[in-house]
DNA sequence: ATGCACCTTGTAGTAACTACAAGGTCAAGC
DNA sequence: GCTTGACCTTGTAGTTACTACAAGGTGCAT
């Protein structure tokens, strides 16, 4: 598949996909006869891969290590577990911030449905104490 | 507090915290006779709130959304519902996201215990077909 | 009176894109 | 066979959300 159905498909743009690339992030794929790169399902999912983790807001630097995990097949055990476990720090902590706000959107969803309006407590369901 | 000690409890640079200020997704605080800015328990609260919603890859458009239906108590039940609930579908999303990465790292470490390797499927664990 | 934290304005650098220009190639349709 | 649109390249510049630093000044504790 060529660059711009890729970018169709996943929703990044053709410039993205090639300033991925220069990067380092996106390999160089094959190119076609007509010097066109041509993508394959594994670059779809790698692209979409990076495009949500970027949404869930992890780095770059962040993301080159996730993909690193699954890259480096022969990499030791150690390593992986120390990496993942350290990625998996950060993953519940963002899905423990995630659920409060969820809880409390849906819990002025509700008010609203019975035209109470009731307060917000949006700004508390996210800001405990601070971790250094 | 002053913004030093504010900066140092929340994790947010002094100078960010200004430019915050310079963007109006933070009030001007009220100053000191020495003309420093003082700071009390709401700013931090918001400042969390800020931090880690951006941390959880919202952008500060979204955030300054939040925090609207947080600031504005007197707006209509309608625009709070319409509002509340296109939040609450990002949010959801991201959850499912990350529980899908938390899933496969979970498994990644499982299986490093047993000292088998195994194969590193978190590109698969986000990359579903994408949305338009 | 020395030093540190704060104040201001301003400029410039960074990350991760995003856009556009100039000039060229390729392949399908009229 | 020629136009049109999608792609190619390099390069520059704009955007968002910071981050850093400089210059020059104030407040306050030791």
């Amino acid at each position: 598949m060529r660059i711009g159905q890729l970018a169709r498909i996943t929703g990044v743009k053709s410039e993205t996909i090639r300033f991925y690339e220069r990067e380092g992030i996106l390999a160089a794929p094959p190119r076609t006869r007509a010097n066109y790169r041509d993508y394959g399902p594994a670059e779809e999912a790698r692209l979409n891969f990076i495009r949500r983790a970027r949404d869930l807001g992890f780095s770059m630097a962040r993301i080159r290590e996730l993909l690193d995990l699954s890259d480096d097949a022969d990499r030791s055990c150690a390593g992986i577990d120390a990496l993942a476990r350290s990625h998996l720090g950060e993953v519940e902590r963002k899905i423990s911030s995630l659920e409060a706000l969820r809880t409390e959107l849906g819990r002025m969803i509700a008010a609203c449905e019975q035209d109470t309006v009731g307060d917000c407590r949006i700004i508390d369901a996210l800001a405990g104490t601070a971790e250094p």
